[in-house]
RNA sequence: GCGGGCGUCGCCAAGUGGUUAAGGCAGCGGCUUGUGGUGCCGCCAUCCGGGGGUUCGAAUCCCCUCGCUCGCCCCA
């Protein structure tokens, strides 16, 4: 018979590697509680039309990457690929933006049929916020430094952050208009995915890396050139707020980001130690999306982290407290042989829970030997044996594994009064 | 969707046409039938991802297929 195993790009987070996971949400967690921002929780699924209607159509993540399906009521639905637009739908579904301002944040996971490879999964887990109703600028460089002290308090190395502005959509139409002059009169100096692109989705050949590609587009019109006033105004106050927070960024005019409700603000942050998908974190301002969606015209701008390659960047960092972590040991590794000591040892590990100790109970029924081996094995401080004339007498022995074995004969009363003291 | 690399036990791994398919870790059992950590002994792949083929003979060569992996596209 064939083996079953997990579908292509799903992977298992097995048991081993959870304290890491655990130590990173703990920490986004505690971040976002002092940033004041409120967890909110949307569905795996919605109707493709969200995505459809919010990432845009012309994208690579919508046109060929969502997982799809018709549903018993031959609805189109679809698994999430990105957090945003579901937030937005909710925030507008149930009036929050009514309520003034929202500051809010998500994780979980997303999915996106395309190839694996290193950092890169079919089902991957993001962590992101949303800053909706914010138009300041103040709001964009507070939400770049939330994730740029997340990432620093977790300790990951060689970040860099990557700083564009996309402008208001008059902008990038006139910008349109004009690369795509440039570009056609260049044509056959791009590749060929490049010269595709030029009338579906010319903004992006900017980040191509295509290193030919590349060295023509070094002469091409800048974004930042057909800002308007207003437009580069916003970008300096934005710069402005990120030189007062001393978070350093470098320009990078290239920077567009794959979804199409990306206005002003854009940015990604990456590192050197991660391979070929560098990006660690994106996002950037999204002020027409909510308009998009239904609700009336609203500035907002977000991000999101990609937990497996956190997950990466910390597990290569090798710093002593992430190398040291590893899953909680109970305190107590209860052992016992005979019936009557069996069921006393079962009361006793629900007793010892209770008054909030960890205790695992051998099940096993083995030889007191093999059952003190485990009770090795699994890290206990402590082994707590019942045997057949203990059971009888109504006492336990206590037996410290760490020191020379020494054992306490004592009464449940006393043992439980003996583990509350340590 | 397209390229490159790889596929021997739960994990690591030797083996490159004729071996009973090394070894290590883990696991299980024993020495020690009510006392662990060290030690010693034993067990643990009729089979080398799967299917065909070449050959007297294949884990080792060829073809197909599946899977993993790295990269492209794109993104977190």
């Amino acid at each position: 018979m064939e083996k079953l195993q997990s579908l292509r790009g799903m992977v298992d987070l097995l048991p081993e590697q959870m304290p890491l996971w655990q130590l990173i949400e703990a920490t986004f967690r505690s971040q976002f509680e002092r940033a004041a921002l409120r967890e909110i929780r949307t569905p795996l699924l919605e109707v493709t039309e969200l995505f459809a209607r919010g990432i845009g159509e012309a994208t690579d993540v919508v046109g060929k990457e969502m997982y799809t399906f018709q549903d018993r009521g031959e609805r189109s639905c679809t698994l999430r690929p990105e957090g945003t637009a579901s937030v937005v739908r909710a925030a507008l579904q149930h009036g929050l933006l009514s309520q003034g301002p929202q500051r809010l944040w998500y994780t979980g996971p997303m999915f996106r049929y395309e190839r694996p490879q290193a950092g890169r999964q079919r089902q991957f887990h993001q962590v992101g916020i949303e800053l909706l109703g914010f138009a300041d600028p103040r709001s964009d460089a507070e939400a770049i430094a939330i994730a740029w002290d997340l990432l620093s308090e977790l300790g990951v190395g060689g970040l860099a952050l990557e700083l564009n502005s996309l402008g208001d959509p008059a902008d990038r139409a006139a910008y349109r208009t004009t690369l795509v002059g440039w570009l056609e009169e260049h044509q056959e100096q791009l590749d060929a995915d490049s010269r595709e692109r030029i009338t579906t989705n010319p903004l992006r050949i900017l980040d191509s890396k295509n290193p030919d590609t590349q060295a023509v587009l070094a002469k091409a019109p800048l974004l930042i050139d057909s800002l308007s006033e207003a437009s580069r105004g916003r970008f300096e106050a934005v710069r402005g707020c990120l030189d007062a927070l001393e978070i350093p960024y470098r320009l990078n005019p290239r920077l567009v980001r794959g979804l199409d409700y990306y206005t002003h603000t854009a940015f990604e942050i990456t590192s050197s130690q991660l391979g070929a998908q560098a990006t660690v974190c994106g996002g950037g301002r999204y002020d027409g999306l909510i308009e998009q969606l239904g609700g009336s015209p609203t500035a907002a701008i977000g991000w999101a982290i990609g937990l497996e390659r956190l997950v990466l960047l910390l597990a290569q960092a090798q710093a002593a407290d992430i190398a040291a972590l590893t899953s909680p040991t109970p305190d107590v590794y209860l052992v016992s042989r005979g019936e009557q000591a069996e069921r006393q040892a079962l009361l006793l590990s629900r007793q010892l829970r209770q008054a909030g100790r960890s205790v695992e109970l051998d099940l096993s029924g083995a030889a007191f030997g093999k059952q003190l081996k485990r009770a090795d094995r699994c890290g206990a401080p402590w082994a707590v044996l019942i045997g057949e004339g203990e059971a009888e007498q109504g006492v336990v022995l206590l037996k410290d594994l760490r020191g020379d074995g020494e054992e306490q004969r004592l009464s449940s009363e006393q043992l439980k009064r003996a583990l509350s003291s340590f």
